[in-house]
DNA sequence: CTCCGTGCAAACGATTTGCACTATG
DNA sequence: CATAGTGCAAATCGTTTGCACGGAG
């Protein structure tokens, strides 16, 4: 029966809802080391990574740089600061996007969007076919 | 004058657009090294990256570890294998986006989509002000 | 002839892993 | 009391950089 609550675990969960922020890993893990001293960065790590795959927490794979985790697991878009990195929740309903509407986020002047639609390709699909046969 | 067109910078940019595919810098220092087998993966860095800059080629901070580079400058979306990390590009507007256009892309089956709305904080906006003052 | 560009190796930052030990369920 | 989780250090992965040399303009 995997999952169990550690004291770790706990704590980087609980100072991740507390924070209200989408951090790092290392960011987090010095928020973490004030309440717990002696816990290691690989372990913040691991917890975040399975946090994430339980759906306590969302997982952020922002272009390029390092992860954030989100201290939201609900369905949402984000909108992202291209100087300092920052990171914020949006959330207007797709429907509503209008120009206007983006413009005004939390204060943010809007310089542009990006966009990724996910999804298996052909090949992919094969494979999970002929694995399904197995 | 910058921008110098030297042989190993010729030969990234073409095998690139020869290959017509989104790759990553050591997938295409693997194909460069076929042609110029002494080419170093320090060069075909920097010059993918300074061909990006020029808008010969795209870069794609598509979520995930690695860069991959773009054949293909202009704007448009992408389309992402959530298993092989295969990138392809999306040539339907933002207009005509609907669950049955996306359905079909390319062979893709859809799972999901990433939205990343792009700008500058609050706190950044600040920072510009001030530093325009000087 | 001047520098920009190159190759090489070493440095780097983020993340992961092997290991022996600890503590949860 | 079995075994998931931990701390630590070392390893790994993608990328960048310092340096002395080479070649484009």
């Amino acid at each position: 029966m995997p999952l169990r609550m550690t004291n770790q675990r706990e704590i980087v969960l609980r100072e991740l809802q507390k924070s209200k922020k989408h951090l790092t890993a290392d960011e987090l893990y010095v928020i973490v080391k004030k309440v717990m001293p002696r816990i290691s960065l690989a372990t913040v790590y691991r917890n975040l990574e399975i946090l994430s795959e339980t759906g306590l927490i969302g997982k952020l794979e922002i272009s390029g740089r390092q992860k954030r985790f989100d201290y939201d697991p609900g369905e949402h878009d984000h909108i992202y600061c291209v100087i300092c990195h920052r990171v914020d929740n949006l959330d207007i309903a797709h429907e509503d996007w209008t120009p206007e509407q983006l413009r005004n986020v939390a204060g943010y002047s809007i310089t542009g969007y990006r966009l990724e639609i996910l999804g298996i390709c052909p090949d992919c699909q094969k494979k999970q076919k002929k694995k399904e046969k197995i």
